[in-house]
DNA sequence: CCAAAAGTGTTATCCGTACACCCATGG
DNA sequence: CCATGGGTGTACGGATAACACTTTTGG
């Protein structure tokens, strides 16, 4: 019949770095899969829920404060996903600013997505819906703030646009049509040229750096809404 | 420290009846929450994932042939969600074609979320959830499959997603948008007039049973591709 | 003065809603 | 011939991608 299973949680953190991809990993040591890379994560406590369970973890590797974005991406469950005890996991999906930088425990590493090493278990799985869910959500949320600095040039912004999406991205457009929905906000503030010249870059900033839907009727929207809309 | 806990799991199964999005629920006879409305669902077996799980538990209410499209909606993992044993549950979403009138156990029934009685535990997060993303899904997916019966008139439809949107509905500009995505097939045959007369209405069926991303790209599509072009 | 980078203006195109208009049937 | 409901054509506004053009710096 049915006994109790294992429960733990597993965040797939991502990060755009040098226009790459990337994504937390720590090198398991021991067997299973001794050598492969794992996603950052453990057993649920009984007083914890899911997210919180995945918070605390994580702050094992990283500094929390560093996490911009976390949410619930799906459960795993396959009986076999791992070898042992019936053990099913709820996977997230976090994203971690490009400044950010924090010291990593000596088993962990950042790996770009472009290159992965062999990953344990069913993590890979849990590496590529992290990557759909963000490639779709910077189209009709504002969740661009999870991956930029607090402040930054529209260059700068671009790239990291660029890394996520894996297609080029035009600066101009990206600047209107974030300018357009009220999200990008011009600090006043000017970046110095880089050493072969050129105009110097405004600084920018998000406006609002928690999860909106910037784009919630794509089509069949209440009669009357005018479509997108700006945010006053 | 870290005890197994149990884990269930639960459907939100919606269907479209007479206009109203209804929801699938038994009521509980013991304590704890004896009387109130409760999803169906139950303990996750030791051979089986999730989904299989829920589908198992479902075709105890209803043939599983009518559930024309389930998908994961997240986990409730809250320590005190259910009174006793910690129990995480993952929670499903599910559809019923408007034709579809299966047998129901004695004590299971539809009803309206516009006027949904007492239920027990979280349920209703779950409902509320399970109809924020069939909205959701309505706009940029072929979803409507799932709520219509293999054949049926665009004005048929277009009451079908009056309901499930909760706003009117044009049907002109319905059929015309399901039609430029290449979702809507007329299959010739003639639907008679009402009492009160007027033109017979063309019977349609959707070319796609099974779920499709109609607008993946809102914006920052990779460059070179034309906006939401048809499919031919 | 020229190259380089940033930012603005302009245009073509597409999409979706709203609405006017024709079509087919029952009484 | 009129009411009723089905379906098509057209006009309008909003949004985006593409690209020309101006602005501001370094050499």
């Amino acid at each position: 019949m049915s006994r109790p299973t294992a429960h733990e949680v597993l965040a797939a953190v991502l990060q755009i770095r040098d226009g790459h991809l990337q994504v937390l990993a720590w090198q398991r040591a021991r067997e299973p899969d001794a050598g492969r890379w794992a996603l950052p994560g453990g057993r649920l406590r009984d007083d914890e829920d899911v997210e919180a369970s995945v918070r605390r973890q994580l702050a094992e590797k990283v500094d929390v404060r560093e996490i911009a974005h976390v949410e619930q991406l799906a459960v795993f469950s396959d009986p076999d996903r791992v070898p042992g005890p019936r053990t099913v996991a709820t996977a997230f999906f976090g994203l971690v600013p490009s400044d950010a930088d924090p010291a990593l425990p000596a088993d962990t590493a950042w790996h770009r997505l472009a290159d992965l090493p062999p990953t344990a278990f069913d993590h890979a799985l849990i590496v590529r819906d992290a990557r759909e869910r963000l490639r779709a959500k910077l189209s009709y949320t504002n969740l661009g703030f999870a991956l930029a600095p607090h402040e930054f040039t529209i260059s700068e912004l671009r790239a990291l646009y660029v890394g996520a999406l894996g297609h080029p991205v035009s600066a101009t457009n990206l600047q209107r049509v974030l300018t357009r929905r009220g999200l990008l906000q011009p600090t006043g503030a000017i970046a110095p040229p880089g050493p072969s010249g050129g105009r110097p870059a405004g600084r920018f900033r998000f406006t609002d750096r928690s999860l909106r839907v910037t784009d919630a009727f794509a089509v069949l929207r209440p009669p009357g809404e005018v479509a997108r809309s700006a945010v006053p």
